[in-house]
DNA sequence: TTTGCATTCTTTGTATACAAACGCATAATC
DNA sequence: GATTATGCGTTTGTATACAAAGAATGCAAA
């Protein structure tokens, strides 16, 4: 049960990580990735002994790793019944996005004042990274890298609370992306990022925030918000109900 | 040791309660209201097994608690080296107020548009009872309340990120408040808050922002972050490398 | 007297055992 | 035949035991 976990990637040197503290890390880390990277889909049901095997740990770093998951809305901690992979509703994605587009141009703002050359050679890293992930057709890794993006900006930023604000409402929209994306073209374009790279090089305020609010403009034009959108998909509409099922019949989202 | 903890008002029902899940909730708001009230100052070592007999629960419980309030930085956890109540910088300080100056905006514009009368008139209690917590010289609560009115006028607001990430600001500007209130005035003006609330009914964004901006500007300017506040007060310069040492001698803060 | 080191003691980190709650399945009754 | 009651199995919630990391103390040597 719970295949969807095994594709992680690294292995993880389970157990014997001599260091103290950097266990829970490691296992945050990779179900984020996760959850990021869309390999654990909305409504996915998170066992704690499972994932306490799988990573070679007690169920005491599983349910630490899922707190500090459920803290920022990506997984839904039930009592009594365990963490799923959060399922946001359109309303509660609304939400996201009316967040997002506050704080990315407050961001934005802030990394035109303060970011470093060198912190924009590293975006400009990322950004590059991005467009290979997508050309070679790594879906994932390119949505997670733009999720990285968004979140390395923040750090230029260098706004503290700024940046674990943006920590969650970026993990966030990669649910919603992976609940709600209408086509399958490629939903956060790197051309974008890197005008906004150059834009912010040059000082230009006014024209780094016009990047960026359009750049939240075609995000969310590409999703499904506007009704209910509903009868669209069974997984999706149904998601907030359904659990594993142990028999192999009604899994949902397995392939 | 720990005597700070114990003025705690509600008693709470030890380890008896019956339902699940309550227990760290209940340990975590009692933390957090200790905290947000200044019964517990910047610097205070937050002992797992203290709190645990305090509380009648085991390591377990305590140690969620702590988990959640570091997750808000309201409380340092430091690996292998126990919990602290977090001592924010002057550079810290900053940031949060940025970030409060931000949200509270955003908030206003959403009050204005959505609160509802019954929401309004929970707020004008709230602060009535601020302003009589305040006029019989009970300060603690007065702030407590103060905060409680700024996470109300949240959820007034409707947008759930919002809520959360205010809920992280507040009790962190609870804190700041603590380490560089500058005088004794009563720091979080009632009238103000009544004020606000009455713009946000009669439906006038402009008004509304424009008192809540007025809010903030008088919020920070009681605090002394212009320089270092250096030299002023020894405990709270170097309150961050404090602990509570267990000799009464050195105990910082007691009074 | 002061500085460095070793030992001891306290406190945190992790695993595990046990208890309680929930869901499912079977069975009994209307 | 449908619906409700009951028991079982699984999973989560909590406490506790054990291990490991720091901090404090005392001793020795410079």
């Amino acid at each position: 049960m719970n295949e969807q976990l095994q594709p992680l990637k690294k292995p993880v040197r389970a157990g014997k990580a001599g260091r103290s503290g950097t266990q829970d890390d490691i296992v945050y880390a990779h179900i984020f990735e996760a959850i990021l990277e869309q390999r654990l889909a909305p409504g996915t049901k998170l066992s704690e002994e499972a994932l306490g095997e799988i990573f070679g740990v007690s169920r005491t770093i599983i349910r630490r790793a899922l707190s500090r998951l459920a803290h920022e809305s990506v997984v839904l901690l039930r009592p009594n019944r365990g963490a799923v992979v959060a399922s946001p509703t359109v309303e509660e994605a609304r939400q996201v996005f009316f967040s997002r587009r506050m704080v990315e141009r407050a961001i934005t703002e802030l990394a035109v004042e303060h970011a470093t050359a060198e912190q924009l050679n590293e975006l400009r890293q990322m950004v590059r990274e991005e467009r290979d992930s997508f050309s070679r057709g790594d879906r994932g890794a390119g949505i997670r890298l733009s999720g990285e993006f968004h979140l390395k900006l923040a750090e230029a930023a260098g706004n503290a609370p700024l940046i674990s604000f943006q920590r969650s409402l970026v993990s966030q929209t990669s649910l919603i992306i992976a609940q709600y994306e209408s086509g399958n073209r490629s939903h956060c374009s790197y051309d974008e990022h890197m005008q906004l790279i150059d834009a912010i090089e040059a000082r230009d305020v006014n024209q780094a925030v016009s990047l960026m609010m359009h750049h939240m403009d075609h995000i969310d034009s590409k999703l499904n918000l506007d009704e209910d959108s509903a009868s669209d998909d069974l997984h999706a509409v149904f998601s907030h109900l359904l659990q594993t099922k142990k028999r192999g019949g009604v899994a949902p989202l397995k392939g």
